[in-house]
DNA sequence: AGTCGGCCACTAAAACTACG
DNA sequence: CGTAGTTTTAGTGGCCGACT
């Protein structure tokens, strides 16, 4: 249900990138979005059908092609001018995503968007934390007074991942101002190969949701 | 020739979730 | 709580190339 949009922006979004068939549309969701999220084939054509029948994307009925290993004919997606604007509608939509899951898919398509958008989206998703790691203060306080240690335990950790993600967060809103002034052509090339490192960390230690 | 494994499209049924 | 809609699971089946 609330998926939806989010198979939506990633098939979009891969299918911007290239234009692929059902199977292998999956493998690279998978090789993309693997360790957060993971597309069954139940969800995936039927997403496909109705982006077909929406007109955000054209299928192209491929017969048997020389390369090796297929079988089928192949239904190849391609994405269509109506759905790049379905693409760009969904990925700079600002409303605040409480549910990691969608947070991250969409910083896997960060490149698409201006890098205003993408400030205001990271300022907005730190808010959302900072406003949790408050709530998590306010528990320990309680915890404390209970003396309950086991729940204290959880909430301290809790409190250091919320705490990790504003930090990796921060960093990125710094990169993206330090990158804001020289806002042309190069900047987001040069800022790939600068995020390396903290997009490595945030893999490593995702927020368990909400 | 027969078998096996990979590629590809697709679906039924079960499990889950949101909503009234 | 019941219902309707969504997602996952666990398949089926066709085709091809490689291997025995």
């Amino acid at each position: 249900m609330k998926q939806q949009g989010m198979i939506d922006l990633a098939v979009l979004g891969l299918l911007k990138e290239q234009s692929m068939h059902g199977y292998q549309l999956r493998r690279q969701l998978t090789a993309k979005l693997g360790p957060f999220w993971q597309v069954s084939w139940g969800s995936l054509y039927p997403t496909l059908r109705r982006l077909a029948r929406s007109g955000a994307v054209e299928k192209v009925t491929q017969s048997r092609p020389a390369a090796r290993g297929s079988g089928h004919s192949r239904n190849v997606f391609k994405i269509t001018g109506q759905g790049e604007k379905m693409f760009s509608a969904l990925l700079e939509e600002t409303a605040v995503q409480p549910d990691q899951e969608q947070f991250t898919l969409k910083l896997a398509f960060f490149k698409y968007l201006q890098p205003e958008k993408r400030v205001l989206l990271l300022e907005r998703r730190r808010a959302y934390l900072q406003e949790k790691l408050a709530q998590f203060k306010e528990n320990l306080r309680l915890y404390r007074e209970r003396n309950d240690s086991y729940s204290l335990s959880l909430q301290n950790h809790g409190m250091a991942v919320v705490e990790d993600d504003i930090e990796w967060i921060e960093g990125l809103i710094t990169d993206e101002k330090g990158a804001l002034p020289a806002a042309d052509g190069g900047a987001s090339a040069a800022r790939d190969t600068s995020l390396e490192g903290k997009a490595s960390k945030a893999q490593s230690r995702p927020t368990g949701g909400s």
